[in-house]
DNA sequence: CATAGATGTAATATGAAAAGTTACAGGAGG
DNA sequence: CCTCCTGTAACTTTTCATATTACATCTATG
């Protein structure tokens, strides 16, 4: 399986809050169009941004915009924020390993922690990449 | 989302298969016993180990085994044996991108290289735990 | 050579999770 | 008070992993 969408999507979101501050007020709808899916998923990942404290949504008049300095949040941040099941770990584990096999009783001792590192090396890695890097590029392109 | 068990369970299948090792013939129904699943689950990941020339399976007798060492089969190995969407990369792209909106038409050459070396860095740890490191714990535990 | 015990494989069902949709209450500025 | 937007619940649709059933095929062995 994969990881779900919430996260490009919740990327390409920070990516336009940034790129059309002052331009365009960034509602949940103008973000569906731009993302190209329902206004009622962006606002439910506006809630999750909101709630990791990295945007400010105002009630009322409308409009998201990005809280932090763009070289203070990292892809990681975004990725925490939308993708609960991080506490469940990327790796999905079968369930009913027979506990009377040696193997099946302690194939868990033997797999778990190795299986955080690599958890680990994927997140540092996600924290490598700042929201500014991923502007920077969509400004380059769209000289 | 997460990836799926096929990852786990065959790891713990390849486990089984070093443990057992000359006690026990490893059929599939022995290793549905051992994981806790359904014996067609474990025949299809039999046949990825097999045409990634992991493991030897019998037809008739029956029973698999390994067929390299085991400090040269990583987990990687296995990872890349039983997950077919490995092509696909771990990450799912939001399919609509909006291709007016400048950020809509840059953010798939924004972000794929980036992605790719989440993934890589993911894969990398995977390469650096071998089949042996597995087994040695799994036979500490069971002294 | 017949058979018993395995694998190879297709077809289908089940279940859970992601994604999309509709609907509406509530806040805030004009 | 009217309009635009967010917050949120409820429900549907879709997709995918996992499980199950069924059967053809292979091979060692009696």
């Amino acid at each position: 399986m994969q990881i779900s969408s919430k996260f490009t999507i919740a990327v390409h979101m920070m990516t336009c809050m940034a790129y059309f501050t002052e331009m365009e007020k960034v509602t949940s709808d103008f973000l569906a169009g731009s993302v190209g899916t329902n206004p009622v998923i962006i606002r439910n990942l506006m809630l999750s941004l909101k709630n990791a404290g990295l945007i400010e949504v105002k009630r009322g008049t409308g409009g998201a915009t990005i809280k932090k300095p763009l070289e203070e949040i990292t892809l990681f941040d975004i990725y925490a924020a939308v993708e609960n099941e991080k506490e469940k770990g990327i790796f999905r584990f079968h369930e009913n390993p027979n506990p009377a096999c040696p193997v099946g009783s302690t194939i868990h001792k033997t797999l778990d922690g190795r299986l955080a590192q690599i958890q680990d090396a994927m997140e540092a890695q996600m924290r490598s990449v700042t929201l500014w890097d991923v502007i920077r590029d969509t400004r380059e392109f769209n000289l």
